[in-house]
DNA sequence: TTCTGTGACTTGTATATACAACTTGGCGGT
DNA sequence: ACCGCCAAGTTGTATATACAAGTCACAGAA
């Protein structure tokens, strides 16, 4: 075929890509069959089948033999949202996670933070500032910014039932993020909300998050030194697993 | 033909994932063409070139039109080694990178090293510490230890001209790295390295990193919180590469 | 000598076909 | 009512074939 310059099973994985990220395909929903495919689109079968084969790779869909091929949930997109819930991470380490909301407001994107999200000074935009507890201890200063045109439903959401990122990742992919982290010395705000020592260094996450080809968060997240820390495992596509047994064998060498 | 359990496909990926990680296979050599394996192995062209290209997809190899398929370079893969090499990384801002040596010796593997290594009591590890500079200012001081056995020549290496980092991805493939993230005072004798202020933090990356199934060496990298920090852009695979833009406009953001 | 083109080999894509294995719903028998 | 079986639809894999396009070496012409 060839009648255009992208590879046909790559136009399909574009057309495919597109309706999800319109939100015209959520979670779970039924992507079309190869069969349908094969019909709809005047392909070869093994075309089709390259298509979604490929987006099961990404992570786009999941496949199922003898019941189709459906959207994949968001929150399984992997290396994207791992260290972004703070609330699933808790929960991972079988503890208790609660969260007190300081400041849920509507304001002005400025300076930094338009900048920042890529939109013009005083756009508006959604300000939360969240401490997160692991049991009872504080251990996240979250203070984040969410373009309101990406969530009009901010305000009424309850964020101690729902973190944000947990709510931002179900109302659409979040498909990129940027991260940058650093020790700081924390100001006495931070200081006092996350009860540290007085010489005690702060760990911070500065992340922005992508939504269909747009930043539509920026947070800036606070942790004490001496709680927390951020652990990452890396191993290429299609590697075995080689068992790395060893998050535990680490902690032990806290100095 | 499906002889075995496993797919014929990726019986020919783990033949050629094999001969790379056994070394028979060394970056840039050139691998089997789809003819050349179907003629030995008695499968299709498209069974052959649906493993070839999940293998490009993976980044084992590179595949050329009309030239042939060629074991990717360690360096180029990417995730595992991106916060890695100091002296890239630095080379890029287009800064100077050199480096003290302080150490160079082979030791006998200890309680916490011996652990992390997944190796017994007493076995031969070299150690290496190391200030990594930019531009004049000392940025990390570099505690690694890594297996004497995987990397025999590592007394001979001069760490001024090649990174260890560096080193280690040239004997083999570094295929999975496991990394913690702190903030932390630093002890006097780090604080003295680094030229550290009295209060100043110290961002801790502490690195395992995996080759053929098995931890090799072992880092401890203690940063400046004032002059280092880390960065990160995760995009699912297949993503157009929506122009993040933004790392700059994030400099700005330090407080 | 230098240039050119041509053929062999390579990867990239696309199609048509085939069979296996899994899932679901419905049909018919008990 | 319930059970079991089968047909239709789905994904997963494999083959044979075809053409397009890139690379390279070598033969032959200028």
């Amino acid at each position: 075929m060839r009648t255009s310059a992208k590879p046909m099973y790559q136009q399909l994985k574009d057309l495919i890509i597109g309706r999800i990220s319109s939100g015209e395909l959520k979670p779970r929903d039924r992507v079309p069959s190869e069969n349908e495919l094969v019909n709809a689109m005047n392909v070869s079968r093994m075309t089709a089948n390259r298509a979604l084969r490929e987006l099961t790779d990404e992570g786009y869909v999941d496949r199922v033999a003898g019941r189709g091929t459906f959207v994949a949930d968001f929150r399984a997109q992997s290396h994207v949202l791992e260290v972004q819930n703070i609330a699933r991470e808790i929960a991972a380490r079988g503890h208790i996670h609660s969260c007190e909301i300081i400041r849920q407001s509507l304001q002005h994107a400025r300076g930094e933070i338009a900048k920042a999200l890529q939109v013009e000074q005083g756009a508006d935009v959604f300000h939360l500032l969240l401490v997160h507890f692991e049991n009872g201890a504080p251990v996240q200063v979250e203070d984040r910014y969410v373009l309101a045109e990406f969530a009009p439903q901010c305000m009424e959401q309850d964020f101690q039932q729902t973190t944000p990122s947990a709510y931002l990742t179900s109302i659409a992919p979040l498909q990129e993020a940027e991260h940058v982290v650093r020790a700081e010395r924390p100001n006495a705000a931070v200081r006092q909300r996350l009860h540290m020592d007085e010489d005690e260094p702060c760990l911070v996450v500065i992340r922005r998050t992508w939504s269909r080809g747009r930043p539509v968060t920026f947070a800036r997240l606070h942790h004490p030194g001496s709680r927390y820390e951020l652990a990452g495992h890396y191993a290429p596509p299609g590697t075995p697993a080689s068992a790395p047994s060893g998050g535990v064998q680490l902690e032990k060498l806290r100095q």
